[in-house]
DNA sequence: CTGAAAGCGCTAACAA
DNA sequence: TTGTTAGCGCTTTCAG
């Protein structure tokens, strides 16, 4: 029989299984955008993840405005998956509300604030370990780069690296008034701006710390133009061990993209197969040190402390 | 009625519907990545041009050999979708003949060479345009930094690249031999390498045509970390229009990513829903003119023809 | 434990 | 036109 169902090439019609059983074999991955570096990581780690499973990954990319209204509106994952992942997705209440109403299982990454279970990185502690680097290294007066806390997007991403950045320097002593933080629009584009911005200023901080790699590009960008020796004049350390930060020669904070969106999966069909209890997972984050970063010249500032 | 239904949230199952009417509303992608830049712009377009049609989108990595090998074996876009996109997937004769198998629309991207109507940009065009503006700038003395032209991704882009360049010194009766070409695995890394071989070599080309942006920005980093200047010392031109290319001041050619993947779809599901014949389409490719191209210095070589 | 039959929720073809 | 019914190809349940 299988000899015979062979040799007519038999496929299963996944429709009529679907009806049949009420499994779609179906995961649908909400995200506000699937080309920025961290998201593409994470699609990849949970489309790989998925596919191993026999799984099918419905893609619904959430980062125009209306888009996301007629998502929210019409739940076009209603009888359409088994289970979701909301990637980085910060949420308002009605949309929190609709999601619930889903009754599927669901994981988030990326800090998701949705009331599921998260797999994602301590933002915060990732910060915090940029800026102690900065500060064995010497320095002192030390600056952050970040995106625009009111961006609805990132901004939980956002806060917490500001935060870790804020906490490190107020546990060293060492001034942390807001004025410490430029803001510019996410990405290279703002953080070059940013960093322009910095260069204005009456006095130059010794060290920078870019909310992102992205951010962290533009930072260089900026320097490279104004003829500033990184990291002779200036260090720079980034956050995310984006693919260019190598080439680019960036110290930074590595996080693991593919593997938050292969372990998400992973906790997800958990639930749905094992009925398994999903909890919260944190993985580590990791200082990498490479060219950008180095001790404040001499005389430039005070000496590292004792 | 329709009231009622509004009130009880009813929603049509896609999988009925599916199993009743054989159509599945449902596209499936195919491509050899999802995190390169080009393969993530293509991808975004075909998915909003999906979304907006009505339509899901599946999408199949086939980087991994063993994937790509099972894909083709058991072929799961059999009774699941109503057409395919092949995104700058270069087949074997098998593998073709298990697309042809599967006798569903199909339309392909980026010159995949599986016989089904394609959108696309002229490489070859593109890159003699590259190498035209370096040659009026008055270099006469140009190399190509490229991808192995072995690789089976990538090939055909690689090849129509590199001859586009060959045709254009060609043209302008400068030296063209296949030393002018230096291969190196594609990316970032390898045009590092690839420019540190031009490096040591006796004598430097006054500009150097990259196969692809990344490749360029690696070119880039090597001279920077040489203490050359570009333009200067060295012109670079590359090709794509990479979303970092400006911020990296960056000559390029300039191609339509998205647009490629938005027209893909419209082109495919025209086929799908009033049967119209598709035929090939050939998007226009730009010169960007940035920072990284000028006119040879001086003396370093031969001044620019009359 | 094996095999037959009753749906799953739609679409499409048919009758009225 | 509008209303009715027979499947679509599986899964699952229930007899045997």
């Amino acid at each position: 029989v299988l000899q015979a169902a062979a040799e007519l090439s038999y496929v299963p019609s996944p429709a009529a299984s679907r009806l049949a059983s009420g499994r779609t074999g179906t995961i649908g991955v909400m995200a506000p955008f699937t080309t920025r570096w961290f998201f593409a990581e994470v699609i990849q780690g949970a489309e790989r993840a998925l596919r191993e499973a026999g799984y099918d990954l419905l893609l619904y990319n959430l980062g125009d405005p209306a888009t996301r209204r007629r998502f929210f509106e019409t739940l076009p994952l209603r009888r359409r998956v088994d289970g979701a992942l909301a990637v980085a997705l910060y949420t308002s209440p009605a949309e929190r509300a609709s999601l619930r109403a889903l009754n599927i299982a669901m994981s988030t990454i990326a800090g998701s604030d949705t009331g599921f279970p998260r797999v994602g990185i301590d933002d915060q502690t990732g910060a915090a370990m940029a800026v102690r680097h900065l500060i064995l290294l010497g320095h002192r007066d030390i600056a952050m780069i970040s995106g625009n806390p009111d961006d609805p997007i990132g901004h939980l991403t956002t806060v917490a690296r500001r935060t870790g950045f804020l906490t490190a320097l107020c546990e060293a002593g060492l001034p942390d008034g807001p004025d410490r933080v430029v803001s510019e629009p996410w990405g290279v584009e703002g953080g070059a701006r940013a960093m322009e911005q910095l260069l204005a200023r009456a006095r130059l901080p010794t060290a920078v710390f870019a909310e992102s790699d992205e951010m962290a590009f533009g930072a260089l960008q900026t320097l490279r133009r104004a003829r500033l020796d990184v990291p002779g004049d200036l260090s720079v350390i980034g956050f995310d061990d984006h693919e260019m930060a190598a080439s680019n020669d960036l110290t930074t904070i590595a996080q693991p993209a593919v593997e938050q969106g292969r372990l998400a999966v992973r906790q997800l069909l958990d639930v749905l197969e094992r009925g398994a209890a999903a909890s919260d997972v944190v993985l580590p984050t990791r200082l990498v040190v490479r060219g950008t970063t180095g001790p404040p010249r001499a005389g430039r500032d005070v000496a590292p402390r004792a």
